[in-house]
DNA sequence: CCCTGATTCGC
DNA sequence: GCGAATCAGG
């Protein structure tokens, strides 16, 4: 694959957004996260800069690799040029409000689980589940990782806890296996084997 | 271990 | 210019 135009437009807009080096690389599709990267710093917009987040960023970084017993690169290379700047007054992303944390004051109380009108994501009714699948959830929703939108991968669970309108709201988080977008107590709450379906009185 | 971006350097 | 290998960190 090259550098099409496309290609390259897709890139600045993805890295603008903030996405990952190794998302945009899964979407560009047949390029990996250090191509990506590499690119990225070839155009010059290593500095995710949409408007004016970050202010002043002179790369402070000198030489810290030296007399390391690696192999054989510490080697004059002189500076870089500093030339970087004009970012263009690309979108400033909205930026999907990402980690809000909540004060941990939270409710202390184990809080069912019940979403405010979810669009996308199962959220079974409690009294069609396995009780015992529902106390797991409720054990491990605890420890949840609280991830936020952009922080979700393909190993996190993807379970939504919370109000998405408000600030209480993330993602468990936890590690999700095998392909599933859940982590073991959530899927076993998400796919509902047919024998406990069946024959629940009204 | 999973992931992130940063840098180097042979091609 | 490109990107794998590597580095450095969370």
């Amino acid at each position: 694959m090259s550098w099409t135009d496309e290609r390259v437009d897709l890139l600045k807009k993805m890295w603008s957004e903030g996405q990952s080096a190794s998302q945009i690389a899964k979407e560009l599709g047949g390029v990996t996260r250090n191509a990506v990267i590499g690119k990225v710093h070839r155009l010059g917009l290593s500095n995710r800069a949409g408007g004016a987040a970050e202010p002043a960023k002179p790369e402070a970084k000198a030489e810290k690799t030296e007399a390391k017993p690696v192999k054989a690169t510490a080697e004059s290379k002189a500076e870089e040029k500093p030339a970087v700047a004009t970012p263009a007054p690309a979108a400033a992303a909205p930026a999907a409000a990402a980690a809000a944390r909540p004060e941990p004051t939270a409710a202390p109380m184990r809080r069912a689980i019940i979403p405010a009108g979810q669009p996308l994501p199962p959220q079974p009714s409690a009294n069609e589940i396995d009780p015992a699948a529902l106390a797991k959830v409720g054990e491990v929703e605890k420890h949840a990782k609280k991830l936020g939108l952009m922080e979700l991968t393909e190993r996190t669970c993807k379970w939504p806890i919370g109000d998405p309108a408000t600030e209480e709201f993330w993602f468990c988080g936890l590690p999700s296996q095998a392909g599933k977008p859940y982590c073991e107590a959530h899927v076993g709450v998400a796919f509902q084997p047919m024998s406990a379906r069946r024959d629940r009185r009204r």
